[in-house]
DNA sequence: ACATTATAGTTAGCCAGCTAATTATGTCAA
DNA sequence: TTGACATAATTAGCTGGCTAACTATAATGT
C-alpha cells in the first residue's frame, strides 16, 4: 500500500495552534507541531528523491524494487515478497515489474518447483542502472544530512522509534 | 504537488548497509539509516491518518483544505492560495473543492471586485465536520506522541530543521 | 481420491493526483 | 486605447496507485 501525502507548505503559527487547542481540548500543541513538521520534511525529502531519480529515468517505486533485489545475495526474489517488503499490493507489483522488465532492468524466470511462482532477477542492465543512480543519490543524501552530528542521528532514530511504538495507540478503537 | 511515498516495510540490516557502502563510497551509513527510518515513520503516520479520516468519510486532501479554511479568521480563502498552501496544483484544488462543495462542507462565493476569482468559505456543515473529526485526530496523535518528553519534541523539531536546511543541497546541480 | 481451501500472479476497471490547454478577466506600456 | 502579457479558475486527458475478480497451481482433510 502506498501513501499519498501532501506537501504542507504552510505550517500553522503558534497563535493558530493555540486557537485550535482552545476549541479542541484534546489537542497537544507540541505533539501537533512536531507531527506536522515531521510530515513536511519527510514529504520534501521524498519529492527531492523523485526529482533525483527522474534524471535517471526512474520512478521511486521501480527504483525501490531494484534496491530490494540488490539487497539479496543472489539478486533474486519473487513478486509476492517484493510487494510485501515494499508495502504495495501484488497487483501493483505486477505493474512495477512489467515496467522494469520492459526496460530490461529485471527478468522474470519461471520456477519449475512451483509453477504458480516466478523468480525476479536483477539483470546486468539493472545493476548498471543502480551503479549510475546510487552514487548520485548517496551524495545528495550525505549533503542533506551533513548538518547532523552523530549524536543527533542517534537521537532522531531513538525518537522515531518512540513514535513508531506509540503509533500502535493510533488504532485504539478499531 | 503531492508526494507518493511507499511504506518501506523492510529496512536494510546493518550488514546490507555495509555492503552497499562498500560498493558505493559516497554512502553515509548513519545518514541513510536515519533517512529511511524517517520516511518509514512519516509514511506510517500518514497511512494511520488516512484510516482515521476515512471513518469520518474524509480523504486527507479535502480534510487539509477544511483545516486551512478554519485557520483563517473569516473562514475564507481562494483556490489559488489554498493550492499554494497545500502544495498542490490549482487543477487539483478545483477537484478537491468540487468534492467539498458537493458535500456541502464549503461554498464558492463570487467576488465582484475581481471577477476571475472566487472566495471559498467553510460552511456550518464544514465546521461541524471538523468538530467531529479533530477531537478524534488530536486524541490519537496525543497518544501516539505520548512517549516523547518535551526535550525530545524540541530535539526532533531542531533536527528536522537542520535536515530541512540541508535539503537545499539536494539540488546542488539542477 | 478428490473436494475444499489457500496461494501466486495477473487482469480490468476505479480514483485522485498530475500536465497542458482553455476561458475569462485584469494590468500595463507604447 | 489597445495589444501584449499576467493571473484565476477550470476542463480534458494521463498516470500509477488501488480493489476485486480471475486463472492456475499447490496443499489439506475426510
Amino acid at each position: 500500500m502506498w501513501l499519498i501525502m501532501l506537501q504542507l507548505r504552510d505550517l500553522p503559527t503558534q497563535e493558530v495552534l493555540q486557537r485550535f487547542a482552545q476549541r479542541y481540548p484534546a489537542a497537544d500543541v507540541t505533539a501537533i507541531a512536531s507531527f506536522l513538521m515531521l510530515l513536511r520534511v519527510a514529504t520534501d525529502l521524498s519529492v527531492a528523491l523523485d526529482a533525483c531519480l527522474s534524471k535517471h529515468d526512474l520512478l521511486q517505486g521501480r527504483w525501490w524494487v531494484l534496491i530490494l533485489l540488490m539487497r539479496e545475495a543472489d539478486l533474486t526474489s519473487t513478486p509476492s515478497v517484493l510487494a510485501e517488503k515494499l508495502g504495495v499490493t501484488r497487483a501493483t507489483m505486477t505493474g512495477l515489474l512489467d515496467g522494469l522488465e520492459q526496460g530490461g532492468l529485471v527478468q522474470r524466470i519461471s520456477v519449475p518447483e512451483d509453477r504458480r511462482s516466478v523468480k525476479i532477477q536483477l539483470t546486468a542492465a539493472g545493476q548498471a542502472k543502480l551503479d549510475a543512480v546510487m552514487p548520485d543519490y548517496y551524495t545528495r543524501l550525505r549533503l542533506c544530512m551533513r548538518g547532523l552530528s552523530e549524536q543527533q542521528r542517534n537521537d532522531l532514530q531513538a525518537i522515531l522509534g518512540v513514535i513508531d511504538h506509540g503509533m500502535s495507540a493510533w488504532d485504539f478503537n478499531q
